[in-house]
DNA sequence: CAGGTGAATAAGTATGACAATATTGGTGAC
DNA sequence: GTCACCAATATTGTCATACTTATTCACCTG
């Protein structure tokens, strides 16, 4: 864990920029990184004292307004507990706020694994199911509008990241036509699955399975524009459970095939 | 707003206690909750500019250590964004963590609107339904265990304290079950769901209520032992539904009978 | 009128000192 | 010998002030 010289850029940024957000780099969002992403490594174990602030001022030769304020953000965010004479304690991971985008970020940045996306499949079914659900009930006609449109956007679409885009934009869509504002709050995780999902493998390059996925989005809107809130639950399982199915096979040939 | 004279202490406690958090109350803490509870119940438009460093500084008589601090942990449960030379900008509400347990609790503090309830009840639904599934597929012998003693104890309690306690802790032992864990991280949600809902009407004074009550959370866990993943999809849908639905009619009589 | 240039403003960073707090171990009373 | 209390100590919490950097807006030049 030398970090002699030349501050190391980290490979977050990939993702920070697919999704459009600000990567403004101040010193504090460095050090945010470098220790969240030790954490979530589990380089510093769950339970386990963090080094004392001079320590890590040390190590990270920045100002103690810095560090502290990397380190309230952890807190923020469920990872950390800083308690006086005792230290700060890395909290157990059920503690840790996993609908954060930087938490996810990290888990993320060391190879996603096949466990891991399931993980994300599987509450995504659980919320964007019932976000269609309710969309189907309560859309308004402007709404079911955008959703068609976004997917003949999709349907054009001619590189990955457009087609990610467009995709991420429909999601949005359904939760925002649900009008459940806790369900617009998880696109962040929407957002971070669809990217690892492309990066691993697009339908794009895939002639039939563009077409399926093209499908069966479509018939999540028309579900929804004919407000049968039980054909949207179905399209929408479906359509989540296909693109985690297709990026978990890429990565079984991966490995295989290096 | 003139906080003349002594701070006042927030309700928040109330909920924080009841959950069983830490409440150390470090002036960080106390800037924090009054800035965050601002923002959340609209004294702080959304898209608007908080007040410069120098004006919340003398506001709150504390050090600019403290309130950056403060800023930062707001900013990393998404509700503002600090940019030089504009200022410090209140996010749009699609940006903020509404997964995040402070970000809740501000929710609640301004009085749990029936609306919102009903949202909380929405997500939990689709969440925890997709948690019993897997449960029932995935439980060991000894986390089905658990939670017909969860129920037992439901069955006993003879406060409402005592009630939501094993109440939630049933709910945390279905989440610990299947094995996904981004369902145990929305603890926070469902706790606050329930000491929400315990404080407006608990079970425990109606007998048929918390035999009903009882009932439905025994046939969760039946389901679960019994690893039918579908039957403990519909006494979880029950049971949260339930729990809605009385805590919504009881506020109801509680606006026409003051 | 277009485009560059600098002043003003707000957040970002640095530093050193002091306060609060909880553990640890020792000290004394029973 | 055991227990309760207290002091030493290590670690985070808070403060005050100064300086740096980035961004906008207005002005000024071409």
């Amino acid at each position: 864990m030398d970090r002699s010289g030349g501050r190391v850029r980290h490979s977050g940024d990939l993702i920070a920029a697919l999704s459009g957000r600000n990567l403004a780099h101040n010193l504090h969002s460095d050090v945010l990184w470098d220790l969240g992403f030790a954490i979530v490594s589990g380089q510093y174990a769950q339970g386990s004292i963090l080094p004392p602030d001079t320590e890590l001022l040390d190590r990270f030769r920045v100002s103690r307004t810095v560090l502290r304020e990397a380190l309230k953000t952890l807190a923020a965010k469920g990872l950390i507990e800083a308690r006086a004479r005792i230290g700060t304690r890395v909290l157990p991971r059920n503690r840790w706020n996993l609908f954060d985008a930087d938490v996810l970020a990290w888990h993320f940045e060391l190879g996603p694994e096949v466990s891991f996306l399931q993980s994300l499949a599987e509450v995504r079914i659980g919320i964007e199911i019932e976000a269609a659900a309710l969309a189907a009930e309560r859309r308004t006609d402007d709404q079911a509008g955008l959703l068609l449109a976004a997917v003949d956007r999709m349907a054009a679409a001619r590189t990955p990241e457009e087609f990610a885009r467009h995709d991420l934009e429909f999601h949005k869509a359904v939760a925002d036509a649900s009008g459940n504002p806790f369900m617009a709050s998880i696109s962040a995780l929407v957002e971070m699955a669809l990217t690892a999902a492309f990066t691993i493998s697009s339908p794009v390059n895939e002639p039939e399975a563009l077409e399926q996925t093209v499908a069966v989005h479509r018939a999540i809107a028309q579900a929804i524009l004919d407000k049968s809130s039980q054909r949207a639950r179905e399209a929408m399982r479906i359509a989540i459970a296909e693109g985690f199915a297709r990026a978990a096979g890429r990565m079984e040939n991966l490995e295989s095939n290096p």
